[in-house]
DNA sequence: TGCGCGGTGAAAGATTTCATGCATAGAGTC
DNA sequence: GACTCTATGCATGAAATCTTTCACCGCGCA
């Protein structure tokens, strides 16, 4: 095996070996498992392999065959020796993008250690599970995040209503969702602060509703203007911000929601599960 | 900060399966050879083992069974538990939200290794900076994500076009943006893989569209479609998909845009701050 | 010297793991 | 709408691996 320079992840070299060649849907399935639990398939047999991505064992060892090897022991062989070989990998920072991203790990590291108290979470989760309608606020960048939050909240959750276009219609909506029956807002408040959502979250507490902020910071702007502050750092290690901390407490809230009614959401996925499956929604 | 009940090294607690257990010179001698080998072993047949302690491979399934095993394959399991302690730490540290956290950390962290090479990532920039208008597709779950990097996107190139409703006029858009002079289209195809994605991503190349695909995964459906393959891999520890990694490398690629063209972003952006000022969009 | 006994390896039996033939289902084609 | 062709899972046969049985060897002892 000439088998390229030592450079690269396991993951990435656990990659090459699908290099150029041609996979069925199936066998796309086995890949995905492989690349996802690289070094715990060195471990496992052809059968285990199978359970984990879902098919049958003979698809396993057909897979092993389209790479061009003996059989499924001959692949597992293989796998060993990347697993083998990642493990004394050199370590250096890196170009800038790379510092980015670590730099996003840490952010995620910090979230993590706050989510080991998960009081103020689970109480996010009451207070918004319990407001129909949800209204949720997000303005210029943040309007994605609210986006993604109200896409999938929307499916355990009966009557989700985004706030995410600025102007005299806003407040129009936010009123609309107070007099439906809301009794909290859910507002992504990130840098670098548009004015306008203070003046909707001024107007949602004059309102009477109870305001959980997700924002990058507990000294955000955001922390006069909130009953629940939820704080997750934003990267600026690129041009442009990156939102990943707040967009994982984003479906952290949005976990909660569903454990302060699992019933109610069990039953919501279900119904949206089979109504997907009918549409032919998604592939596989 | 760091687990763990069972305090020492791999070499220490592979000692400690034999404690206390009168053993025969045949099986000092495996023992011994599980000492040495300990991290090889775990991977190894009864017979292999045997033939690198010089015994037979019986000697070797006894040994595992005085040892208190049900046979060798059960100890052969424990060992893999003690390899796999000492290197990947505990993984059961934390509540699942941080685990899922934690492994949201565990994608960046592939992602940055994946970084180390900025050559595809580069070529993704100078393809995306040439196209004018630049449509970024992003469909469903997609959608946020699409929103957030044109948000950003447009204040750098001049005409960033979003494509992220579905339905009869998404042709109509991408056939325009085609008219209007793209060349090449951003798109982000992330589980659950609607199938109307791909028939736009069908259409974009008949059209003559180079295609950029943001996906989750090398192997996933969207590498048929694609001229460029950028994976990121998608958090699913939480009851919904994490959209980190993605969203970090959608900023990755933006920034790359702007190193294809410096001069130009640098006037646009500044540009916009100008504007933002004027019309005090932001706070401070 | 003869006898018993624990330890060991060789070979046979049992079990798990892997590979292949076959029928079915679904996509694409005419 | 019928047909072909690929892909997939099931069932079965083949192979590897593991366990058990059994005979041998060396040692201590009467």
């Amino acid at each position: 095996m000439n088998e390229s320079a030592a450079v690269g992840l396991p993951t990435e070299r656990v990659r090459d070996l699908f290099h150029g060649v041609r996979l069925t849907p199936t066998q796309r399935r086995i890949a995905h498992c492989l690349v996802q639990h690289a070094a715990a398939v060195s471990y496992l047999s052809a059968a285990e392999v199978a359970e984990l991505a879902g098919v049958s064992q003979p698809s396993v060892t057909r897979f092993a065959i389209a790479l061009g090897h003996d059989g499924y022991p001959a692949l597992r062989r293989r796998l060993r020796e990347l697993a083998a070989g990642s493990t004394g990998g050199g370590s250096d920072d890196g170009n800038e993008l790379q510092q980015a991203v670590r730099a996003e790990m840490a952010n995620l590291g910090r979230l993590a250690g706050e989510l080991a108290d998960r009081s103020r979470i689970a109480e996010a989760g009451r207070l918004l599970a319990a407001s129909r309608p949800l209204p949720v606020l997000g303005l210029r960048a943040a309007a994605p995040l609210a986006a993604y939050f109200a896409y999938f909240a929307a499916k355990v959750h009966p009557d989700v209503r985004v706030l995410d276009d600025g102007g005299s219609l806003l407040t129009d909506r936010l009123e609309q969702a107070a007099a439906a029956g809301a009794t909290a807002l859910l507002a992504f408040v990130l840098p670098r602060y548009p004015r306008e959502t203070f003046d909707v979250l001024r107007e949602a507490r004059a309102t009477g509703l109870t305001v959980v902020a997700i924002t990058d910071s507990p000294v955000s702007p955001a922390a006069d203007h909130a009953t629940l502050v939820l704080p997750a750092a934003v990267g600026t290690g690129l041009v442009f911000d990156l939102h990943t901390a707040p967009m994982t407490l984003a479906m952290v809230v949005l976990q909660a929601i569903c454990d302060a009614a699992p019933a109610d959401t069990q039953a919501r996925l279900e119904a949206f599960e089979s109504s997907a499956a009918r549409r032919q929604l998604f592939l596989g």
